[in-house]
DNA sequence: TCCATTCTCTGACTTTAGTCAGAGATATCG
DNA sequence: CGATATCTCTGACTAAAGTCAGAGAATGGA
């Protein structure tokens, strides 16, 4: 990543912050705190656990506390606890703590205008493009990959997810079964692993890696949900799988896929696999894919 | 503007702010308050004068001087009078000031690689390309456009910048001399205006409007600055004395061009102006436009 | 049932941020 | 020269933001 490159991030956050950021602080507020205005704005007209809210606002339980005691105070929210787990309370706006927020929300829309109203319609659309795309971008990178069990929670929906995905655009259709236990051992450590990618908590993507041979495994189960396609989701995963494979000592992968699955055999190519003879017996597979790992990463 | 590009731009604005801004925020303090931080960033290696300060942060004179004090204080800076005027006094970073600045710059080269870092080269391309086409736009929708006089100090500097730029550019040469006085007094009420486009206080175009005749007036005089070109400055300009030209009742509008000025010929198409016959003398034109004006803006 | 844990609240802080009214030095204009 | 304005500094504030320790209620597991 060259210098060139870095400073015009630099120019792009300075920027922002500097225009986006401080309007946004200072008409955002409308006479209050801007802790407190932060706080009814992510309350929301859902209403929130005060947990969930520490952890968004990064707040100190103390600090929080206090904000909701003055937001009580001027009528705008109600604190209750939860029936689930009476220790976890829960926020409410009232109905006049509605009428602030949508206030706050005509204050965000009004802002967001003024920052379309100089351009042209041409500007506008390419504003809005550009907007689009770093939104997307930043998303991506904040991909968060970890190492669990394939049969945790979060990794069995997405599996399952893969499945009913695969059974709809199979020409044969697809039948997982409950999935394949045996597999499933088999990308767990010291075997292989399994690698879940999240954004903002949520998984949206997963794949697997087994050993096959002595310094030989296989990806498996890579899967990227519709909503975060686009995004660069299985090729971070391919990657972190590829990273754990050298660590483990693997000098070749391999995997197989269907020819219904374009996407996804376009990404092979584009990272460096080349197709290569059947070497499996899968029944579902049309295409078989290798790829020598360097030693360093 | 549609209440789907408000959205876009909220979103914008909500995802930056959070991420980047938040990011800023904590990372670019180094164990000092905000303030301080600010102040050792904006001073620079070159150092500045506290009222330029004052302006760039938008600060209390006493609290600027409280952090100087702080700052001083831990040896970073030192305060010394002007030697113009012994009023205005300047800072200077002292050797561990600089040290201290050069490591706030690298934590923001971090800070700018690590958005950069998860994403593949392409992605990168992307990102800069959306970062580059946004900030061009945000500091188009930044500049403010005043009417002024032809003859105060900003208005000439433009005129000036504009006559040294055609006479390297027309084919023949262009002699302007000091201008045209009798032009610029018809470029003032009640006769016409001069508008004059700023970016951050900074003068980057100028143009004029005249009568020309019971119903008609001419555009004149319209000029960008080359570092801020390609940012529609002549567009808002021009706008600008269209909004005027349609309040003083006109509603036609003329003007020549110079055919080496081909961008400047392009833009009027662009905006509605059709090309005429010649109907002035001017011995530099070479191409005559005219526009009707609609009633409602 | 008891013990450790989790969650929220309160009180008692500290630090930052920001404001305001003078005072004193320096410059400018008539 | 004197009057006026400009610029910075100091002291005395207030408000907001943030921290910390401890108490009390609720929960979950042994």
């Amino acid at each position: 990543m060259d210098a060139g490159q870095v400073a015009q991030v630099r120019r792009f956050n300075r920027l922002v912050t500097r225009r986006v950021g401080a309007l946004e602080v200072n008409h955002l507020r409308r006479g209050r705190p801007l802790g407190e205005a932060r706080l009814l704005f992510e309350t929301g007209t859902e209403g929130a656990e005060l947990r969930a809210l520490r952890d968004r606002l990064r707040l100190d339980p103390g600090y929080l506390s206090r904000l909701l005691r003055s937001l009580e105070a001027q009528g705008l929210v109600t604190v209750e606890s939860g029936n689930a787990d009476r220790r976890r309370r829960c926020v409410r706006l009232t109905k006049e703590g509605r009428a602030e927020l949508a206030a706050y929300d005509r204050l965000s829309d009004e802002l967001a205008a003024s920052m379309l109203k100089p351009l042209g319609a041409a500007q506008r659309e390419r504003l809005l493009a550009a907007m689009a795309e770093i939104e997307c971008l930043i998303r991506t990178a904040e991909i968060e990959l970890c190492v669990v069990s394939p049969k945790s929670a979060a990794a069995r929906r997405c599996l399952c997810a893969y499945f009913r995905e695969l059974a709809a655009r199979f020409e044969g259709g697809f039948d997982a079964g409950e999935g394949d236990p045996k597999l499933e051992r088999e990308m767990t450590p010291p075997n292989g692993c399994f690698v879940l990618a999240r954004i903002d908590g949520r998984a949206v993507g997963c794949g697997g890696l087994r050993r096959i041979g002595e310094r030989t495994g296989e990806i498996k189960r890579m899967w990227t949900a519709p909503e975060a396609r686009g995004r660069g989701v299985a090729r971070r995963v391919l990657h972190e799988l590829e990273a754990l494979a050298r660590e483990a000592g693997l000098n070749t992968l391999r995997l197989d896929t269907n020819r219904v699955l374009v996407e996804a055999r376009a990404m092979y190519r584009r990272e460096g696999y080349r197709e290569i003879a059947r070497y499996n017996r899968n029944p579902y597979a049309h295409h078989w894919f290798e790829k020598k790992l360097e030693p360093t990463a």
